[in-house]
DNA sequence: TTGACGCGTAGGGAAACTCCTACCTATTGT
DNA sequence: ACAATAGGTAGGAGTTTCCCTACGCGTCAA
């Protein structure tokens, strides 16, 4: 549990998959994630798409905890704040049982088959 | 990486993350996980909601490989299907570290703090 | 066979999303 | 002081989402 989580302390939870869910943004997540702490036209530069929409993604990314913003002269350096994630993954915790038994259950349908029939 | 995740597999991604955009959406795979299998109505029945609103959100389950049905008369009984769940995890994981030191700092900095000043 | 039940689909309307082109503010260099 | 740079905001158009009310199709019970 990162934050309090005690109730209604579902609108974090839906801004921050409501964030995840546009591939721009997730995108924007990975870029700074590999190349660190960026200004915004860098990351501009990777996507076949204007600055301003950009600068909308980034605001989004922002107001739900998963980037925060650093100033430096006229620029603002974007960096990732991953905290949210943690929640995501613990949100997701309780389902690992279920996708373990299906993996499991497909494991052992493949060691019961010729090798010729496998997909 | 449980599908064949090479290239233009961010479809199914999309899906996925697109599907648990929507807290109905999450709520349902909570309610099958909890409960198990159930036909539409008794979901239907938690939610404040009409059944055909209810039957939209389950195809996008459906589609993002979340859910699967099950013909039994004229019942449709759905069950959680959490494998796409464990895409989501690999996703998360290149991430895992970062909120892990976001969390050490968090933790060293309360360390260094008066128990009165702590938020 | 007829009626009721379970559920999906069609179609429509309000709101939200995602992109765009201006435009405005703040900072920096000349 | 002035022009150029970095980036946010406003407003608008096209698309998608999310809910609704009808309605259609298959199944079961009388």
């Amino acid at each position: 549990m990162t934050t309090t989580e005690s109730g209604a302390e579902t609108a974090a939870e839906d801004r921050v998959f409501a964030a995840l869910a546009n591939a721009t943004r997730r995108e924007v997540l990975r870029l700074l994630r590999e190349r660190g702490p960026q200004p915004v036209q860098a990351l501009a530069d990777h996507f076949d798409m204007r600055r301003p929409s950009l600068s909308e993604h980034l605001r989004v990314l922002r107001e739900a905890g998963l980037v925060a913003e650093q100033r430096s002269g006229r620029q603002r350096i974007y960096r990732l704040e991953a905290g949210p994630l943690a929640e995501v993954q613990d949100w997701l915790h309780p389902y690992e049982r279920f996708w373990r038994e299906q993996l499991k259950g497909l494991g052992e349908l493949l060691d019961r088959m010729p090798d010729d029939d496998r997909p």
